[in-house]
Parts: C-alpha cells; sequence; structure tokens
DNA sequence: GCCGTTTTCGGCCCGACTGTTTTCAGTCG
C-alpha cells in the first residue's frame, strides 16, 4: 500500500462527503490529512504498524482507524459505504473547472446526471439552462471545460513553469508600466511541479496590465478578468517537445500590502492557517491585505514586516509547507539555507561522447561561464546502450582528454566522473580497476526498474557499499509524467550512504527532479552530505542549477550539506 | 474530523469573480 493510494483513498471520501453536502470542516479534514501522507518521506503502512499514525499532522484517531483498515484489509469499509451511496462517474464531474460539490448534487439529484458525457450532451442539448441556477452562458463554460478536462491538464515540470513565467514577465512589461512582479504559489516555493502560476504585480496603470495579461499570444482561454485579479489558460511548448496547458492567475497588490499580498499567494495552505491561527491566538488578524489589530495595520508593506508581526523571523518560501518551519522559526531556529551562489560546480554532466549534445570543451566552457570552481564530466557506462554509454578503454581516452584540457585551464578544474549503471544484481557496470582511474564515480539506476523492493533495495545498498562508489545519483530513477519512480526503502539507502560516506544526489534534471526536497531532508537526517547535480546534456540544462538548488532548499539543506557546495581541496579528498 | 501551556467543546479564513439573479449562491484559490 503507497502513501498515493492511501491519500487518493482520503480525498476521495472527502470528495464524496463534500457531494453529499457534508460539514464542510470533516471535508477538509479529509483532505488535509491527504495532503500530509503526500509529503511523507516514510511509507504510512510502516507508521501504521508502529502505531504512530498520530504524529502525522491533521491525523486524529478516526482518520487513523481508517488508514489502519486500509494497510491492513486492503480496504475502508466506510469509503465502500459512500462509494455505494455515490454513481461511479459522479466523483469525476468534480474535476471539471466551474462544477463543483453543489453543482454536481443538482445535476446528479436533478437531472440524474452521474457522469461526464452524460453532462456533455445535456450541455450540447440545452437542457441545463432548466435547472434553477444554471444558464446559457453555464453551458457553453461546461462544455468548454469538459473539453479542457480530456486534454489532460497535468502539473507543469518547474522548468517548464520558469519558461512560462519568464516570457509573461518579459510581455508584460513591454506592454504595461509594471512597477513590481513576482511569481508565487509553489512555483516560488519550489516545488516540483507546478500546479499553477500565481503572479503579482504593483502597476500605477491596472486597466492595461489586465489588458496585455489577458491578450498574451498563447492564452488560449480566459477564465476570469476583474478589476484586480484574472485567471487564464496559457499554451505552452514543454521541455518534452509537446503542447501543454497552464493556468495562470495575475493578481495587482497595493505597494503597502504587496509583502502581505506576496506571502499570502505564496503559501502553502497549510502554512497560512497555521500563521492565521498564530494571528489569532494573539488577537490579530491575518489577511492578503495585511496584518490587523481592530481597525489599526500593523504591516503589509513586506513579506519581513507581516512575519515581524506575528513574532517570527522571515521564512525562506521553500519552507513554508508547515512541516515544523514555523516552530523552527519561534525557536530562532532556522537552518541558513544553501543558496545558488554558493555552488561551486556540477558533478552530473554529458557530453556528445555518450548522450550529451555538446563536445567536452562546449561543456567545460558553459560550465566556467557559470562562474563556477570545477565541473564534473560523467558520461555513461557501457550497459546504457541507448546513451551510447562508454566502454573502459573510452573512459580512459576521454580521462587523458580531460587531463589534458586541465593543462590549458587556470584556475578552473574539470574533473573525471563517470555516470555507472548499477547492474540488476547491485553489482557496477565498470570493474574496480577502472572504476578507480575516475576521480569520482556516481552510480544510478537506468534499466531493471520493477524489481521487488526488497531486492531493489538490496541492489541499491550493494552499488553504495562499493568503495569507488562516491555520489548515489537520481535515486528514485522516475521521469516525471512519464515512469515512477522505483519501489525502495530510502531509510536502508539513506542508511548505507551515512555508513559509506556515499553523497546522495538531488538531480535537477527537468524531468527528475529526483531526490524531492522532503526526500533530502531525510537524507541529511540520516547523516548523509548530498550533492545538487543538473544532469545536463547540453549547455543551457547547466542552468537547472537554480531549481536544484530549491529542492536543497526544501530539504532544509544548507552550503555545509552540499559537497559542491565546498571548495576543490575539500571535494577530492572527499571522493577519494 | 482535528485540535488544545487559555478550551475535551467550540472553534475551524475569507475575498474576488461569475452567472444568474432582482440580492446572492457557488466556485476558486
Amino acid at each position: 500500500m503507497t502513501n498515493e493510494e492511501v491519500a487518493a483513498a482520503l480525498h476521495e471520501i472527502g470528495d464524496m462527503l463534500d457531494i453529499l453536502g457534508e460539514d464542510r470542516f470533516r471535508v477538509v479534514s479529509y483532505h488535509r490529512a491527504a495532503r500530509a501522507i503526500e509529503g511523507l518521506t516514510t511509507d504510512v503502512a510502516d507508521l501504521a504498524s508502529e502505531g504512530r499514525l498520530g504524529d502525522i499532522p491533521g491525523v486524529g484517531s478516526a482518520i487513523a482507524d481508517k488508514i489502519t483498515e486500509f494497510v491492513t484489509t486492503g480496504r475502508i469499509a466506510y469509503h465502500e459505504e459512500l462509494k455505494a451511496r455515490i454513481p461511479a462517474g459522479v466523483l469525476e464531474l468534480l474535476q471539471v473547472r466551474g462544477i463543483g460539490p453543489k453543482k454536481v448534487q443538482v445535476l446528479w439529484q436533478q437531472l440524474g446526471i452521474t457522469d461526464l458525457a452524460t453532462l456533455e450532451q445535456a450541455a450540447k442539448h440545452r437542457r441545463l439552462r432548466r435547472i434553477k441556477g444554471f444558464g446559457e452562458k453555464t453551458e457553453a463554460n461546461l462544455l468548454k471545460a469538459i473539453g479542457t478536462y480530456r486534454q489532460g491538464q497535468s502539473r507543469a515540470l518547474l522548468w517548464d513553469a520558469a519558461r512560462v513565467v519568464d516570457a509573461l514577465r518579459a510581455h508584460l512589461e513591454a506592454h504595461a508600466p509594471v512597477a513590481r512582479l513576482e511569481a508565487a504559489g509553489s512555483f516560488r516555493r519550489m516545488r516540483e511541479t507546478v500546479g499553477d502560476v500565481d503572479i503579482l504585480v504593483t502597476t500605477p496603470d491596472v486597466r492595461s496590465v489586465m489588458r496585455a495579461f489577458t491578450s498574451f499570444r498563447d492564452v488560449k482561454q480566459v477564465y476570469s478578468e476583474g478589476e484586480i485579479k484574472s485567471s487564464v489558460l496559457v499554451d505552452y511548448a514543454g521541455y518534452d517537445g509537446a503542447r501543454h496547458l497552464l493556468q495562470v492567475d495575475l493578481e495587482i497588490l497595493d505597494a503597502d500590502s504587496w509583502g502581505a499580498g506576496l506571502q499570502y499567494f505564496t503559501g502553502s495552505k497549510d502554512h497560512n492557517v497555521h500563521l492565521r491561527s498564530m494571528a489569532v491566538d494573539q488577537g490579530l488578524k491575518l489577511n492578503e491585505y495585511g496584518v490587523f489589530r481592530g481597525e489599526h495595520t500593523l504591516a503589509g508593506a513586506s513579506e519581513e514586516d507581516v512575519y515581524r508581526a506575528l513574532g517570527l523571523p522571515w521564512i525562506p518560501p521553500e519552507l513554508r509547507e508547515d512541516r515544523g518551519e514555523i516552530e523552527a522559526a519561534q525557536r530562532g531556529e532556522l537552518p541558513d539555507l544553501v543558496k545558488p551562489s554558493d555552488i561551486r560546480g556540477d558533478f552530473h554532466v554529458h557530453t556528445n561522447a555518450t548522450d550529451g549534445t555538446e563536445p567536452l570543451e562546449a561543456m567545460v566552457g558553459a560550465a566556467r561561464a557559470l562562474g563556477y570552481e570545477y565541473v564534473g564530466i560523467s558520461d555513461h557506462s557501457p550497459s546504457a546502450v541507448v546513451a551510447f554509454g562508454l566502454t573502459s578503454e573510452q573512459a580512459l581516452a576521454q580521462r587523458d582528454r580531460i587531463r589534458e584540457l586541465n593543462r590549458d585551464l587556470k584556475g578552473f578544474t574539470v574533473l573525471v566522473g563517470t555516470e555507472c549503471d548499477i547492474l540488476e544484481g547491485g553489482a557496477m557496470d565498470y570493474p574496480d580497476e577502472v572504476l578507480k582511474e575516475f576521480d569520482y564515480a556516481l552510480a544510478s539506476i537506468h534499466s531493471k526498474f520493477t524489481v521487488p523492493r526488497k531486492e531493489m533495495t538490496a541492489r541499491v545498498v550493494a552499488a553504495v557499499e562499493n568503495p569507488y562508489v562516491n555520489v548515489l545519483a537520481h535515486p528514485m530513477a522516475r521521469l516525471i509524467g512519464s515512469r515512477d519512480p522505483i519501489e525502495i526503502d530510502f531509510d536502508a539507502v539513506f542508511a548505507a550512504c551515512a555508513r559509506t560516506g556515499t553523497a546522495v544526489e538531488v538531480n535537477a534534471g527537468p524531468t527528475r527532479m529526483d531526490l524531492t526536497g522532503p526526500q533530502a531532508r531525510a537524507a541529511k537526517a540520516a547523516g548523509c552530505v548530498l550533492t545538487v547535480d543538473t544532469d545536463a546534456h547540453g549547455g543551457p540544462e547547466l542552468g537547472a542549477m537554480r531549481f536544484g538548488v530549491g529542492s536543497a532548499r526544501r530539504g532544509w539543506l544548507t552550503a555545509a550539506d552540499l559537497v559542491n557546495a565546498w571548495p576543490l581541496e575539500r571535494v577530492k579528498p572527499f571522493f577519494r
């Protein structure tokens, strides 16, 4: 039973209670518990068997009992009862934008609509407008929304979201007087994927900003357009080359409530709920316009002011998930998070010797241009056939070429690395006598992704125990949107890494983002050091470092925790 | 349904926007 399956069941219970018109706080409780479980780095099944479900914030005795029932029997009787009351297709109606629990209820009870296809037919045949609360416009909007839903809108890669933000920023600044502009939401918190983008603006000319926003060339649909808030659907070309859709909201803020608005729209929801309840406890009120005591405004212009008014230091956006950051802030124990400028190099870089697109010299030049002190070249090993992995001889020849190149470089060092496959039984793809010829070796999984959890754990632990393996690269081995993470016991893997002095990688490749922030935090807690690498296959991809640093910050990591924030003279002995 | 160095009961965020409506309910974030 995976955490995702448990979370999905709880979300579904919440949705069904919502449709049935249950108390909204009960509904919220199920969703909040589900979100908390999605954010866990330990198996909820393990917590259940240890009787520690109550440790999860938002999980009380009722939900804990249901989780225990689920992981032991594979079902939740209460969930089954609800499913028996609500036709299967009704739940899906909730996914359509513009349809909430009340409309679902009306459609189902009054028109007997229990699935998407029937709803579409009813809208097409103008049968919805007969119901109170529905009209011509609602029918048209629903047809559009059903179409959008069918296109399957998934979360955007952080890399792609950044490009959309950049394009919109350039467009808005070119067409309207923009004083300040910041993308908030999960983008600012640097989540690995982004559900929608919230752009905040201050401007002396609200109308022209709004007009520029809704007339951006890639806007496919305008959901709403108000005086201070608009919402659109943007079409973009993704990293994968396909077209995707992303919702973008624009909010106009006043300069004197900029900080409160930025805080509010950055979230997360759970962080904000926690802050608001703190405010209430202090006799204060916190909303998107400021911190207030009665009619008196205490803060609003800057985020620092808002947090200070609540008795807290400013909390970096990447930490705002209500996972202990508020308590840490109260104790004055927020970590001094790693910054992009702390990064001195990148250990995971490919060239056209294997599946990269640019030659060694170009990748080295691109790394130098970023102001790094060193870069490690880590092309593939022979078993990575699709990636044109290097034979031992080819790898040694590349090593000699790099040694040669280093002679001409001043104030910059190229390290000879490899990304060596972990084979099925846990053996490395190069023999030890070849591995020891590299300055360092990354170990990673590129095949046999579906072996059972126990075997997979033993396989990776064996690799980590190889004395020539220095970094466990992209530990989940997932590709966002196309390949699920491997099943593995990360507690055991991190313990092995800590024991053997093997660094754990936070891979910033746009489709990898592996580890996630919370996993990186768990690795550190297990005693590991980490690296943030881009896995770049071309020069521009070296720029993904900022997203990897974002994940590291989400993992509460400091510069001291990251090998590639260390000076070279400290890196070298670590790798040997 | 969750939560509690003020509470084991009574709180739990609320404002913008839309569409249908003659004053407001539903959805969304």
